[in-house]
DNA sequence: AAGGGTCTCAACCGCCATAAC
DNA sequence: CGTTATGGCGGTTGAGACCCT
């Protein structure tokens, strides 16, 4: 019992494939298309292959469409505000981003962006080691995801920080303070943050600017952290 | 130059949803 | 309505490229 099998296992090549194999399996689709069935096509075509490798081979690489090469600044921001918003869903994510496969977009979270955002978390930790003299910068927990920042002055004990966007979108940091009322932040977005040459020095130029009131934009939603 | 570690990304695996029967 | 076949998806792997000492 069980499932069977979609293929003879036994009785298909595997592994990268080779230029042939990649001309035969364009050839044939875009002289008679998938057919529906990717599991008959390979035989139609000539290959030794699982249907669900052509399949793959198609829908990742082949496809006339696929952009290959960088991602840009602009897919960065929608991969961060798309994954905040609905976590891996690839499929999802990589249907607006033209030209791009869920494989591609999987592929860059899980090598390059990810990577840029523990970096960036761990460096904003760091920052809770500071001098007291200056704003406490710390991380806190976003129900909605991770990488929101609230600043403590050193001015006052008991604060109240909102923080207003989330990765990709506008990121605005506003903290009550004594004097003047508030301090309000306005990072561009965690994808601007990583981009920036250092995101330590972008912090340390955080800290050099809480102690003086920026204002920047009116934020779109609100989230309020308590620490 | 060698070799060990790290990174990248194409490809595979296995599960789930759905269509077909 | 149950079973089977297939497509689609996210997670994972591993070969080769690259980097560092």
């Amino acid at each position: 019992m069980g499932r069977a099998p979609c293929c003879d296992k036994a009785n298909v090549k595997r592994g990268p494939w080779s230029p042939e194999e990649d001309a035969a399996l364009r050839s044939y689709i875009q002289n008679h298309g998938s057919g529906g069935n990717w599991i008959a096509l390979p035989k139609k075509a000539g290959l030794k292959r699982c249907g669900k490798s052509c399949r793959l081979r198609w829908l990742n690489y082949l496809r006339p469409d696929i952009k290959h090469g960088c991602f840009t600044k602009e897919e960065d921001d929608m991969i961060f505000t798309l994954y905040s918003k609905i976590g891996s869903r690839w499929s999802v994510i990589a249907s607006k981003l033209p030209g791009r496969t869920d494989n591609d977009v999987k592929n860059y979270w899980n090598t390059k962006l990810k990577k840029r955002m523990m970096e960036a978390q761990a460096a904003l930790s760091d920052n809770h080691s500071a001098p007291s003299s200056q704003p406490l910068v710390q991380r806190v927990h976003s129900s909605a995801f991770i990488n929101c920042v609230s600043i403590r002055p050193t001015d006052q004990t008991e604060s109240q920080s909102s923080i207003n966007g989330s990765l990709g979108e506008s990121l605005d940091l506003r903290v009550p303070r004594q004097n003047p009322n508030y301090l309000e932040l306005d990072f561009g977005s965690i994808a601007d943050l990583f981009y920036s040459s250092s995101y330590e020095e972008t912090i340390g130029t955080m800290w050099a600017d809480a102690s003086e009131e920026i204002k920047l934009g009116e934020p779109s939603q609100s989230v309020t952290y308590l620490y």
